[in-house]
RNA sequence: GCCCUCAUCGUCUAGUGGUUAGGACACCGGCUUCUCAAGCCGGCAGCAGGGGUUCGACUCCCCUUGAGGGUACCA
């Protein structure tokens, strides 16, 4: 029985990463029949917003992921906010002090600065060492009235200290490249190192599932919990996620590539864009010129006024770019872990329920999009209809479709007509003319030219044939529109290219839609004559 | 610089001393087709390099190279 805990910091969305360490999490406990708990790890007053908690549980939930203990749902061990637990941190710090292992120091950021560059111009790391003498409380006061700030550090030993690692087996650190790192700062917050520490404890967490860039603040996370005589749980450290560009996969991408964006972009009104992003101009020349970053909503609607894409690394960016929540599991659980079974296309359950924790791999992988794209069309094609609708329609209302307000019985033909779309954002794209106005088609002129006017206008005249004959047109069926396509056809001895296409145009303005006897019979016989009408009027005066 | 980790097709991976090195995605052909997809059939493609150990190394050891992580009063 495992008892495992996701830790995010709420400092925005929650990206890729984050998310698969979340379900890793998941997927330990529920294997075992354990606990999962969700954790904030707000300990930043200065990178935390007020909304991000809230994000990252929505994006979670969205996936999928339910936490058994945590923020909304409480539980034995809360409060499940680390800023709420100020008093618990104090009393733990205030042991390690009462018992020499750990000390204060005020230090200026200037004579820290001075310590780190005089030992990388020794060609060493830096390493922060206690005095031989560590200062009394006395001595505190002394720096407080000085106007210096006051942290507590930790005293790491000179020894060896392993980390046994699921994933990466045996890993020895030598305690003397260790610094003693700081548990609490100046302003009274401990550190993630402390926080986490106490927490895990108190919260009787089994398994630490986290992130490779976690591995080296493990040594001393355990000789911490043997200095609070705390159990050390098992540690399994996840290869991290690449992109394309190498480096880890991390909102920093969005933020470059629209830095490069602006900087490209000519003539920009920079009082415009700031308006939009909800920033300052000068915060904005703070992010061209330096490493400062906008907040995420910020960057996507800046991204939006410039028309660019942003690369997806939230998953909120792939909900809107039309994968299921059931895709998105699936491929990251894939990434740096093989299930033992044959099998790549999964439902969570089926990961669960297979789950090995001994089959993660150590390599750091690269996200593949074009393979996300491929296990998104499996899964469309996989999930029951009603669940297919229901995911179909939280996603129309989240990039504000205009089909959004149709009824589940055309939304429901609309899907089964696109049976091998590969994202939920094609489906909406190739049935967008449903929900536009008769006289609001917009046509792709390309398509026009290729389709109704080349050789003397005959894709015209056959919409004025095929008008004639829809109007006549009894009963109006799938199969009766068939029928009559198909004879004209065979009739005319050409291929049904040549009738449906031009039919296509004056429907949907572009050769990419539907199949034709499905688009008109969900369009309805008026809206198609009216539409046919308005395209050879158009058109037949050029 | 220093510390840590990693290394199989383009990508995600299977493989734990003896395999024709397997699969998936991508890619390239062909078939099918009312467009875009989808579907079906076929193909290309890999053990980073160099030393050992061994009867035998993708597999074990060492070095080189390359990649990633850490080096914060961020987590």
């Amino acid at each position: 029985m495992a008892v495992t805990r996701f830790a995010p910091s709420p400092t925005g969305y929650l990206h890729i990463g984050g998310a698969r360490t979340a379900l890793f999490d998941l997927i330990w406990a529920k294997n075992t029949g354990g606990k999962y708990i969700l954790r904030m790890e707000d300990t930043d007053q200065s990178r935390n917003s007020p909304t991000a908690a809230k994000q990252v549980m929505d994006d979670l939930s969205w996936l999928g992921i339910k936490w058994d203990e945590g923020p909304e749902i409480g539980g034995p061990a809360g409060p499940y906010f680390q800023s709420q637990r100020l008093d618990i941190y104090n009393k733990y710090i205030q042991r390690l002090l009462d018992a020499g292992k750990a000390y204060y120091c005020f230090d200026t950021a200037e004579e820290l600065e001075r310590m780190r560059k005089e030992a990388s111009d020794r060609k060493q790391n830096f390493l922060y060492r206690r005095p031989a003498k560590f200062p009394t409380l006395a001595d505190v006061e002394a720096a407080k009235a000085q106007g210096r700030d006051v942290v507590v550090r930790f005293c790491m030993p000179d020894d060896e200290i392993i980390v046994n690692d699921i994933v990466r087996g045996e890993v020895r650190f030598n305690g003397k490249d260790l610094s003693d790192f700081i548990i609490q700062k100046s302003d009274g917050f401990p550190t993630y190192h402390l926080a986490c520490v106490v927490d895990d404890e108190l919260m009787g967490i089994t398994h630490v599932i986290r992130g490779q860039e976690h591995l080296m603040n493990t040594p001393g996370h355990i000789v911490m919990q043997q200095a609070f005589g705390f159990k050390t749980p098992v540690y399994a450290h996840l290869s991290v996620i690449v992109s394309e560009g190498g480096g880890k996969m991390s909102k920093r991408e969005r933020a470059k590539v629209l830095k490069a964006a602006i900087k490209k972009a000519q003539g920009l009104d920079k009082e415009k864009l700031a308006a939009i992003g909800g920033i300052t101009i000068a915060e904005i020349d703070e992010f061209l010129s330096g490493d400062a970053m906008p907040d995420t909503p910020a960057i996507d609607a800046m991204a939006g006024y410039l028309k660019i894409e942003l690369p997806e690394i939230n998953i909120v960016d792939f909900f809107k770019s039309g994968f299921l929540p059931e895709t998105l599991v699936n491929f990251i659980a894939l990434l740096g872990y093989s299930p033992p079974i044959d099998k790549e296309i999964m439902t969570l359950q089926e990961i669960i329920d297979t789950f090995d924790p001994t089959r993660f791999n150590k390599t750091n992988c690269l996200f593949d999009r074009k393979k996300l794209v491929a296990f998104n069309m499996e899964h469309i094609k996989m999930l029951p209809e009603e669940k297919l609708l229901s995911r179909y329609k939280d996603f129309l209302k989240e990039v504000n479709s205009p089909a959004a307000k149709a009824d589940d019985l055309l939304l429901k033909k609309v899907l089964k007509a696109c049976a091998g779309a590969r994202t939920l954002a094609e489906i909406d794209h190739k049935s967008r003319f449903l929900f536009t106005a008769d006289d609001k088609v917009e046509y792709d002129q390309k398509d026009v030219e290729k389709v109704l006017l080349k050789n003397d206008g005959e894709g015209l005249a056959m919409l004025a044939l095929l008008k004639e004959k829809l109007a006549a047109l009894d009963k109006i069926s799938e199969e009766s529109i068939e029928n009559l396509l198909r004879g004209i056809a065979e009739q005319k001895q050409i291929g049904l290219g040549k009738v449906a296409q031009p039919l296509r145009v004056a429907i949907c303005g572009t050769t990419i839609s539907l199949p034709i006897f499905e688009s008109i019979e969900m369009l309805g016989i008026n809206a198609t004559i009216t539409r046919m009408e308005r395209t050879i009027n158009e058109y037949s005066k050029k």
